[in-house]
DNA sequence: CTAAAAAACGGACACGTGACTGCGTTGTTT
DNA sequence: AAACAACGCAGTCACGTGTCCGTTTTTTAG
């Protein structure tokens, strides 16, 4: 647009140095850096990049091998919004790496299709991002380990071998229990517990645990209502089972939810069921969501340390820029109980004598 | 692993024909299924590439004019749920039809470093979702025409000569003064809706236009208190700036929201300041999220039509397949209210003597 | 067993880029 | 004016793929 020049469609570094009066290699030196240009032809070169729009072809430099380092990204949801965020910031991290990033959100079953696309595009590290079918997750680890391709998964754990960033759920339990038990509960209700994958099994084990290290049998003194209601855990199932649990004459005094959705419903169903949280029932959620400031009271709730689990995915995706990790690794971030509203001491009436 | 062959990593077709005992051109013909291959020989490929785990280098092949078909997505934010979700649906779509996508998260004044990179990538049609700054995807889009690179906005109206899909939000809010006006309703209170942009602005115009319509003037029977609060629309904006409706005089009797966010807030402080929703106030939202039916009651709201929205965009998209468009299209897809328990006829001791 | 047809082979080219080489053309310094 | 850098030019190769074409090998039909 600028001197009307004639304005020109230029496809290749060939079609630009001829755009431009110049040879072409002569312009493959100023794209490159190279010294022993003059200034001025350098500014002819940026000057005919400007008017036609010109853009180097990623897929020749990429097989010259002269490519950006780049990230295939594999979503297993974006409807979880922790995931989403912990995306986001991925990407935006790695951008400011100057490391390309490619992101492919993966229905069930079909995990392989995606990282043969990005092999295919010859991303130069496979990246998870949520929780997988685990022997489906483990076939394509194995896969790429054999291959010598860079791998990471973040949110998964359990699987052998494979390089893992995941806080560190049993932990994180450890301290919500905790919590409650210096409040003075003593009797526990689950909520959404059930689930049979790794990331909730790796918090039932911490609740047992936690449990047992003050002196309490998770048989004895915890209760799970979830086989009343058949749906995903959400706002309703929270409310529903909630809702069941207050019905109940050895109703706990505190309910652990497997994320904040469930946990808000679960307010709501103890509050519609005449119950004051916290005065008569502690409610703690996971996840620490938008929700969390938007129940009333505000959820207690367990923070995922996004921040330092993108920090140290980047790491470690850094860290196999040349070659694939020696020994795989897995880190454990440890993740902060937010202590708000809806958990507070046990009800007088049911206080433990100590 | 099978039957414990060599194990190599393969690198090119020509490593692969060799890893077979075949020649260079005989893979490449079963790659590409072309006849004249005996059954037996196509079998000796297949299971070559699936020892070697061979995949064909994408790079190569978009360079020799062979790639897949390629879509670059633009995310203008991935924190909006309706705009996840429309994300999320069309890369789903677009695999269906064989389509590949690239996606990347913009942040603001960075669209061109994008749109560049999808373009050295070589993306035959580049797709934005969500709202961007006005100049800066004029721009753009004006930089794509001249260089002939197939386009798409999604979700953002106003620019001038760009393909467009998005919900008619003018139509949105004329139904939503109906269905408030049919129930008695003659005072309005906007939240949220002052914002700049323009799919807030069309949303306002709308309103400006319906209630006309109906006999009513914006400027007289509608009041906004957004100057007030200072902070992003959010439900504790929506609480704060309802909180304050509910202590005037003068107070609407129906609450028209920017978003569903604001509007769960907006019913938490209306029933926190002694009112009844609907009985003494109705509120609608905007997106038909999640929080629709968390809130108590249930969220009056609009739907966006995402399915629509996307199916539109799929449309669109594999219209520019050989080349742009003739003429710029845009796609207006009609939005529903979708009338939950927030919204009931207006009390009685206002109700309009008709 | 032989001839014909089918299949596989091997070489070449193009795609757009970066890097290298040798050679010509400037422009500055002595 | 001559010497000499500094700079720019033209040509070449490699990367991995698809495709074409002529040749050789294998299979099938008679």
């Amino acid at each position: 647009m600028k001197k009307s020049a004639k304005p020109r469609i230029v496809r290749s570094t060939a079609e630009l140095a001829e755009y431009a009066g110049l040879a072409r290699t002569t312009v493959s030196r100023v794209l490159n850096g190279h010294p022993g240009v003059k200034p001025k032809t350098v500014e002819r070169v940026r000057r005919a990049m400007e008017e036609t729009g010109f853009t180097p072809n990623a897929a020749a430099m990429r097989l010259r091998g002269k490519g950006d380092y780049t990230v295939g990204i594999c979503m297993e949801t974006l409807f979880t919004p922790p995931m989403v965020t912990k995306l986001a910031l991925l990407q935006q991290r790695l951008r400011q790496r100057g490391v390309k990033s490619l992101i492919e959100v993966v229905e069930s079953g079909r995990v392989h299709e995606v990282v043969q696309h990005f092999r295919s595009m010859q991303a130069d590290c496979i990246t998870f991002i949520g929780q997988f079918d685990p022997a489906e997750i483990t076939n394509q680890v194995a896969m790429l380990k054999r291959l010598k391709v860079p791998h990471l998964l973040i949110d998964q754990s359990g699987i052998e071998g494979a390089n893992t960033v995941t806080i560190d759920r049993e932990q994180a339990m450890h301290e919500v229990v905790a919590h409650l038990y210096e409040l003075g509960h003593r009797s526990f209700g689950l909520i959404g517990m059930n689930r049979p994958v790794e990331t909730v099994r790796a918090r039932l084990r911490g609740i047992t645990s936690a449990l047992a290290k003050h002196g309490l049998d998770i048989a004895r003194d915890a209760l799970s209502l979830d086989y009343l209601v058949d749906r995903e855990h959400d706002f309703a199932f929270g409310r529903e089972v909630a809702a069941a649990f207050a019905r109940r004459d050895d109703r706990p005094t505190a309910f652990i939810c497997v994320n904040d959705e469930v946990a808000a419903g679960a307010v709501v169903a103890l509050k519609e069921a005449g119950l004051r949280v916290p005065e008569d029932a502690s409610v703690v959620g996971f996840n620490n969501q938008d929700i969390c400031l938007m129940s009333i009271p505000t959820l207690t709730t367990v923070d995922q340390q996004i921040d330092e689990t993108v920090e140290a995915a980047l790491e470690l995706i850094l860290a196999q820029t040349s070659k694939p990790l020696r020994r795989s690794v897995a880190r454990l971030i440890p993740a902060a109980v937010i202590r708000r509203d809806s958990t507070g001491p046990v009800p007088s009436a049911r206080r433990p004598r100590s």
